[in-house]
DNA sequence: GCGCTATATTACGCGCGACGATATAACGCC
DNA sequence: GGCGTTATATCGTCGCGCGTAATATAGCGC
């Protein structure tokens, strides 16, 4: 982890559904996804542990398993979420980068 | 916290920068400002908890106190950081966000 | 058969956020 | 003048969830 900064926006739940947004998608495929468009490289035990976290609260739903791999797919609830919470970061993000002009 | 949602963005350490992006503040003011331009009011221990990770990091300093304020200032590094972390934030809640569309 | 990629599960430690209790000073109310 | 309320900060603790790593197994290349 980079000395002395915040890190980049890593909350896995919410990069986990982003992905998803986009399509469909098995955990390790997830990952990879996650890792290209965030470049946020998710551990295993974080991933699986924020599926099931996710499919608990009925943001994501299992599909049927096919060979290993077992996709998730977001459900109406879980955009629902997702947009309320990306619309709220961005206006955070707005102000605070409105703020931060005055810094150079 | 209500049911079956994400919650808001509401990581206390980009919330105390981004305020203090706009000047410096002491605690109790940055609960108020906070809470009025981010709808999340952060409890007292998570509050100074957050400002003194934050200063043993060095993206914020204390001022002189006045009174029983204690004022920070948010400090060069922390701008960075901040600005980075939003830039990058940003990006992720754009993809998010359209791909969302696809959903009504 | 060996090694690498693909894919998932489990266990554990620990940071930090959530919440509450406490302290104290100043102000307004009646 | 006592009382409630606002302003302001500190501390303790509890648990969730992240980070990391170890493990399992299947398939492919060679």
């Amino acid at each position: 982890m980079e000395i002395g900064g915040l890190g980049r926006f890593a909350d896995p739940a919410v990069l986990i559904l982003t992905s998803l947004a986009g399509g469909p998608k098995h955990g390790y495929a997830l990952i990879l996804d996650v890792a290209e468009f965030a470049e946020v490289t998710l551990g295993p035990g974080t991933l699986y542990g924020a599926l099931s976290r996710l499919e608990q609260r009925g943001l994501i739903e299992a599909l049927p398993a096919e060979d290993r791999r077992r996709p998730y797919r977001i459900t109406t609830d879980g955009a629902a979420a997702l947009r309320s919470y990306l619309e709220h970061a961005q206006s955070v993000a707005r102000r605070g980068l409105l703020h931060l002009e005055a810094y150079a």
